[in-house]
DNA sequence: ATGTTGACATTGA
DNA sequence: TTCAATGCCAACA
């Protein structure tokens, strides 16, 4: 019933369930999330998720995008939350302030 | 109801 | 190489 419905809510849903599953320490990308999900092509819509999911007890802060810039920040309860949280978990931040991904980037599928 | 924006990514010119 | 346009899905005005 309502399979339809549950579609829409399946994509925010599928999205909160990648981040949950971002082990410490690690980061991945909108890309990656939306390609686990099935809609590679959605990475925005993965960021709208993630708003919502701003308020969750998802690790949100550990979504960053392609370059691994953290795109969210502003979005958190401070603009320094997700840096200095990523910092606490022993995430390294390059010269722009960017995530290392070569270091901590993390794919859905790959750590489970 | 329609149009625009939004925590992005990819491809084309 | 760099710039611009497009695609995706959902929420907001």
């Amino acid at each position: 019933m309502n399979e339809r419905s549950e579609d829409r809510n399946d994509f925010f849903e599928k999205v909160w369930e990648v981040v949950a599953e971002i082990p410490f320490g690690k980061v991945t990308t909108y890309g990656h999330i939306a390609e686990h999900i099935g809609v590679k092509s959605a990475a925005r819509t993965v960021g709208w998720a993630l708003s919502a999911a701003a308020g969750s007890n998802l690790p949100a802060h550990r979504v960053v995008n392609r370059f691994g810039a953290l795109s969210g920040k502003m979005h958190f309860s401070t603009p320094t939350v997700m840096e200095e949280r990523l910092r606490s978990e022993g995430v390294a931040f390059d010269q722009d302030g960017c995530v290392r991904l070569d270091l901590h980037l993390w794919i859905p599928g790959e750590g489970a």
